[in-house]
Parts: C-alpha cells; sequence; structure tokens
DNA sequence: ATATCCTATGTTATCGATAACATGTTATCG
DNA sequence: CGATAACATGTTATCGATAACATAGGATAT
C-alpha cells in the first residue's frame, strides 16, 4: 500500500558502490582480520549502518558450507520434557552462536524421519539434535542411515550405545536414589507404577526399583508393579489396580508425577494417609509438584542442562569435523537429584 | 576415521553429468510443471534415486529470494504455555510445507531483540511470529520498527491494535464465561486473583471479572482482589491475602491453574471445603487440573489452535505479497470454553 | 640497491540452484 | 505446404556472499 513498503534488500554489492570500494573490501570490514586501512574501514563501517547493512547468511552458508544453524528433531513438543528440553537447547545455542531449524514429528513414522532428515540436510544444517525418547526399536534407523548423514548427529534421551553420540538422565541412578530414600524411610514394602515398558527411561526407573530392592533382600517382582502410559488418567488406573494386587503395601515409587498426582488423589479419596500408611515418589519434579497435598518427594531431572549439554557436544562434534580430526562418539549421562517433599516424610 | 566419511554433498551438476543432461533438465524434472519428456523424465528420475540426491534448498533459496522458513520467537520456552503454542505452529508449518527458524529470547531486552530480526532476515525467513505475551510496553519497538521489516510479523497472544496482524485468546471473554458460570451456581461474592497486571492477558482476565460482577449488581472493586504472578508459590501467598480481606467470599477466579492448585492446597490446609464454602475456577485447563482434587473448574484456551491460525494468517500475508497485493492486518480471537469440574459444582 | 615481505585493495571464480533467453524439433492449421 | 504453436532441451545470467588469486606500493633486510 505504501510505496515505501518496496524494502529491497541491501546487499553488499550496494553498500560498496555507496562506499567506492569493492564488494571484497565491504566483505573484509564485516569479516575482521584482513588487511584494511583504517581509514577504508571507517568509511564502510559508517555507510553499513547508515544504510543498515546486514549480510545475508543464506548467501554465506553456500559459499562456506556451513550455516551455523543445527536442525532439531522433536517428538510431542506438547509435552512439558521436551519443551524444557527445548529450551536448553536454545539457550546454549543462542551462547555459542547457533540458530535453531526445528521439526516436530508427532508420530514416529520411519518415512517421515527420512524426510525430516532431507529437509534438514537441505539447509545446510551444521548436526542435527535428536529430541527423542527411545520407544521399542525405534532406533534402529540410525544404524542404517548413521553413514549417510554428512553431519553430526546426538541423540537425547537414548540408550548410551557405542558409536552413538547421546546425552541422557541417569534414570536408573534415579530410580536408585528414589528407593533408597524410601528404605531409609524405615519403608520395605516398595511398589512401583511404571512408564509404558517400551520406553527405555520406564524401563531404566523400573529397573533401578528392582535391583535396589532385592539389593535389600526385599520383594520386587512384577507382581508388585503396575504400568501406565505416563498420563495421569492411566496413573489412576494403575494405582487402582496395584492396590488390589499389593494391598499391605507402605510405599510406591512412581515413575512420573503426572501419574503421581493422580495416585495422591485416590489415596485421598481412599482415606489412605500419605505418607503415614503409603509414602509415594514421583520422578520429573515438574513445577506443580511441590503444591501437591502432600507436597510430592521427587526425582528432580534437569532437562534445561540436558539441552545445554547437547549442544554443547554437537558444536564440539562440529568443530572436530571441520579440522578433519575424527569424531569421538561420547555417551554423557546427567545425574538426577532427589527431592525430599511431604509425601515421604 | 572411516574413508568412506568422507560423503561429498550430491549437486544438480552430479546428476545432470550422470544422466548425460543439462541441470536445467534436472532442475525442470525436480519441479514439475515443465516441458520434459517422459523418456529423459525416466532417466532423470532413476539417476536421482540412484545416487540420492536432494537439492539444496539453501541455493532455491538465494535464487528465488523466499526460503519457505518461518522465524519464530518465543519468550519463555520453559513454561508450558508457549510450548503448546509452538506446537501448533509446528503442526501447522510443517502441513503448509514450512519449516521453522527458532529464537529464544529469556528476557524482553530491546537490544537483543533488534539482533534477532536481522539475524532471522539474514537467513530469508519468509515471516516471523511472535510468541511473546505483551507485558507493559514492550510492543512500542513493533511500531517503531514494522516499517523497516520487509516481512510479515504477527504476533501472538498480543492486544490486538489496527493495523498490526495478531491472533490471541479471548481472554475477557474467558473471564466472562468462569464469572457467569459462578453466578449460575449462586455465588455472590467472587474474589480473583489475577496475574501480574502489566501483562494484557492478566489484565482482561480481571476485566472480565470486574464487568460482569458489576453488570450484575456485585461488587468487583480491586478491594476483592489480589495480584500473583502466575507461580503456584505467588498463588499461595495472594489467596492468604485475599482471603484475609474477604473472608466471606464464596467464590474465586484464579487467573491460571498454576496458582489455582496452591489455592486449592490452601482451602485443604485451612479446612474450608471446596466447592461447598469456596468456589474455585481457574485458567489455562492444564493437563493436571483435572487430577487435582476436586478436580479443578477452568477456562480451557486452545494454545494448539493459537499457533495453527498464526502460521495460518503469516503464510496467506506472504501469499499475498508475493502477488503484490496490499497486505490485510488482520487480528484473530480465539474463543476458550469452560470446563466445568468438581471445584465450583 | 635489489630482493623480499607486508599491507591494502581489486578481479575472477565459486557455492547450488533457478530465471530468462535461445534454439531446434515436431505438431497443427488454414 | 509454409507459418505458427507446442514441446524439449541447452546456454548464459543471476542470487549474495566469500575464496583464491593478482596487483601494486611501501617497508625491511641483506
Amino acid at each position: 500500500m505504501n510505496s515505501t513498503d518496496v524494502r529491497k534488500r541491501i546487499t553488499i554489492k550496494d553498500v560498496a558502490q555507496a562506499a567506492g570500494v569493492s564488494t571484497q573490501t565491504v566483505s573484509r570490514v564485516m569479516n575482521k582480520f584482513s588487511y584494511v586501512s583504517e581509514e577504508t574501514r571507517q568509511r564502510v563501517e559508517t555507510v553499513v549502518n547508515q544504510m543498515g547493512y546486514h549480510p545475508s547468511t543464506l548467501a554465506r552458508s553456500l559459499i562456506q558450507q556451513r550455516s551455523y544453524t543445527l536442525g532439531v528433531v522433536t517428538f510431542g513438543l506438547k509435552y512439558i520434557g521436551p519443551s524444557r528440553t527445548l529450551n536448553g537447547v536454545a539457550d546454549k545455542a543462542d551462547e555459542l552462536g547457533y540458530m535453531l531449524l526445528m521439526k516436530d514429528l508427532d508420530n514416529f513414522n520411519i518415512n517421515r524421519i527420512d524426510e525430516v532428515i532431507d529437509s534438514l540436510l537441505a539447509r545446510q544444517v551444521d548436526g542435527i539434535i535428536w529430541v527423542a525418547p527411545e520407544i521399542g526399536e525405534n532406533h534402529t534407523w540410525v544404524e542404517e542411515r548413521k553413514e549417510k548423514i554428512p553431519v553430526p548427529v546426538l541423540f537425547l534421551a537414548m540408550r548410551p550405545r557405542p558409536g552413538i553420540p547421546s546425552v541422557a538422565t541417569d534414570n536408573y541412578q534415579g530410580a536408585v536414589m528414589a528407593i533408597q530414600h524410601l528404605l531409609d524411610c524405615g519403608r520395605k514394602k516398595i511398589g512401583h507404577i511404571s512408564g509404558p515398558i517400551s520406553w527405555w527411561e520406564a524401563e531404566e526407573r523400573k529397573r533401578g526399583w528392582r535391583d535396589t530392592l532385592r539389593a535389600a533382600g526385599l520383594d520386587a517382582s512384577d507382581y508388585h508393579c503396575t504400568e501406565g502410559n505416563w498420563s495421569s488418567a492411566s496413573g489412576e488406573q494403575a494405582f487402582t489396580q496395584l492396590l488390589e494386587r499389593y494391598p499391605d503395601m507402605d510405599a510406591v515409587f512412581v515413575a512420573n508425577d503426572q501419574m503421581a498426582l493422580s495416585v495422591l488423589r485416590e489415596t485421598y479419596r481412599l482415606g489412605i494417609r500419605v505418607p503415614d500408611q503409603l509414602a509415594v515418589v514421583g520422578f520429573d519434579n515438574i513445577a506443580e509438584s511441590a503444591y501437591f497435598h502432600p507436597s510430592l518427594t521427587t526425582i528432580s531431572q534437569d532437562l534445561q542442562l540436558l539441552g545445554e549439554q547437547a549442544v554443547q557436544s554437537v558444536v564440539e562434534m562440529i568443530q572436530s569435523m571441520q579440522q578433519d580430526q575424527p569424531i569421538i562418539a561420547q555417551s554423557k549421562f546427567i545425574q538426577p537429584t532427589l527431592v525430599i517433599r511431604e509425601s515421604s516424610l
């Protein structure tokens, strides 16, 4: 509508012409570290500011064969976990001068995976971070494609495997801490509500529960455990079922806080006193858990840090690659912490 | 380490050579809609598949002056609200063939805003979506810069203003629904715990509360309202304070579910029966609210839809711009819905 | 004083694709 | 049957920047 609306992009040529130098000189001024006389530098800089010139990262990416952009593939952004992780990724990427090209996958469709990877590569991302839980065999595609992807790929929340770079919370250790805490409180009959056991994280948490109890000479069979799907609704069901099976249980370790919330709700409804009759420990430490009643003892995992570490690792790999050094595929573990609140005192 | 690791990008030239045609012909095959003989098409396609060729979106963006990428600026990704919105944005963008270039701002720093916009523009984004709440005067920069940004910019969760495209939940209407519901239940003394009143959303919700009560000839002054900062911790304080001021209150409308959670917790601690003595209504309908006890009546806002609408609008604006049509700056409102649960029956 | 290096800047090639134009072949039409 | 249109393909210019190379003057070294 407005005729001044026709804002053409200002290019390096425009600047060069206005400053009476070659584009190469402008490029030198913009990128520092090259011979330019102080006088010329000033003149060019003045013009750059006046015209409001900003170099096209796009053009630069093309010639330099790197984009200073990381691809991030998320799975279920709508859940709070991935988005907190993404926050860490975003922060660290910003700090290290990278932008994020994002793709959210709603369901794990193998066909879409190739498509997504290709679309990221077509935009020259320098590395890829995969923010997706390991479920069943959904990681197998990696082994198959690993050799074909020309940039470093890192996996979050995946079981550590030699040769595959990953960063994950130590879910096993978290569970061990939770159970140890309950044992320290004198509990002996500790049930478990697990997540969907095809998820690696659910499996690890369950394994921590089982191993710790058995090491203490206590019961921990599948009989003392029921399975939910992470949702509060499923937690309610799983708890009812567990209570039937294991009526004299004196504590329950719930694989996430959402499910623990409905456990608390049910205990209230059934008149079970928490923590006197039944201690409850969750996992994740979502913001609300401090305000459940009773407030929830839980395992806090630092998802922000998880995301940051992921970026750190990928960027290191990118740098190695750039210097033609071999890439060392590391697997990092982030230790969770125990947060003791009313539900287990 | 592995010598086959040196995976060079396959370019259109490689394909052209292998297929014995010009690059232009390959381009024609890739982009359809142009004269290519069936025979040539087949031959090229075979080579493309064999070599695993994927065109560089980067190079294409450069020549076509458009990237099929949207810039998304978020403010506080760590909160569940923005990330649910982002989910909607991601889905719709995917559906319409766009990728997302993301930047998260942790605090509202005017200097950084320019920098962020520039970095997005340097990467040729076709449009920008601003996923940030309107707080105080933080929108003023827009009016100043609007003319200088060569692509459509849309704002989420901002007060509708003529000439500035935006999409927002109708917070006022949501509050009206909440209060109307309480009135229908026979409540007459309805207090309010607001969000930080410098936030537009907090202001709107409060306004809906006030107007509806006054229209019904009931009390609604600042005396019947206290202010929190959205967090559960602040909700506890705000509730304690409100209860002192307004002891015979028979209902409270809390500006978000997190704060409502601690209100429920406090009522329990103080022996106030919900809903008999005090009805509670929240806002947002977070996943957990159905499992609070009592379960929370709340206003559900469809953040997913919000994000989708935003992308829809921006893409429409991009298309108008491409056809040199004037851009019509629309402001859309998304209607929230009332979810009745135990806390207000 | 001549060879050599450092400084300062310009010129040309290049990244990977598409746009614009050119050219030749085969149908179609009056 | 010659003109015109539709088809099929190639050639050259271009997007906006940087890499690689070239050039020339002044400082330094021997």
